[in-house]
DNA sequence: ATACATGCAAATAATTTGCTCTCAG
DNA sequence: CTGAGAGCAAATTATTTGCATGTAT
């Protein structure tokens, strides 16, 4: 059993070969896929598997912090593993997304929201950006 | 005729009585309204103006870039008219929008899609928050 | 005059939900 | 065994679009 299913174990989900296959596919994927992409990667390993059950688990994966949920300005969400902090880049010409880190931002968001009196429980940081040439 | 009104029709876009109306209705909105409330409010002026135009209008704006347009993690959007740069804490217990300013972030944002070999076109920055007690 | 806008209603697209059946614990 | 979970299809929600009619320029 992986970590991540220990972690949807304790939390008290039942660990069906469907949220197995789900967590799976999250794991191997490097990018920032979107429900219609985790069902097509997951039905490849099990071709029964449904559209309902990949919304519903990937709800509960997010609703224990386990996922992040993105919304990069198009009409549905794309999701990934929540690892460590970090920010996208996506890129305007080919939606590539690129990651990066920054202790600086991290520091930055903190400062600001404790001037203002509030305590950082989420945050979203995208830039948009042309290739320069 | 008001600046705004002169950069559309600048733009090449009819001054209709509607969209003088929901001009009208952005510029005096202080908060970030979804088009649902800019249909409410647009309606108490003309209370024949439809949906389909809010939409539409709304969408010509944001093409000339005149309005922006936020999720903030809700089923909809929402949006406000394009003034300075500047960014929100949204606080996660009563959905107030909190607006402020930053030098420092400005700077790092340009500095850090340098570093990656980026032109920043756009960007987005928002701090989710709980009031500290 | 005429191309662009509007209102209405129907169409889309993403996501959610009701219901019945299945299976993990 | 029993309640949580799955699949299917229908429902919902936000947004978009086709079309007939209206209007700013």
């Amino acid at each position: 059993m992986t970590n991540l299913e220990k972690e949807c174990v304790k939390a008290g989900l039942k660990m069906t070969g469907q949220r197995k296959i789900i967590l799976n596919v999250l794991s191997q994927s490097e990018d920032h896929p979107s429900v219609e992409e985790i069902y097509e990667r997951s039905k490849e390993i099990d071709s029964s598997i449904s559209m309902a059950t990949v919304y519903r688990t990937i709800g509960l994966l997010h609703e224990l912090d386990l996922v992040i949920r993105h919304d990069f300005k198009e009409s549905f969400a794309r999701y990934e593993l929540n690892h460590k902090d970090h920010y996208h880049l996506i890129d305007m010409e080919t939606g590539k997304v690129i990651e990066f880190e920054s202790e600086e931002i991290e520091r930055l968001k903190e400062k600001i929201a404790e001037e203002l009196g509030y305590e950082v429980v989420d945050y979203r940081l995208e830039l948009y950006g042309k290739r320069k040439s």
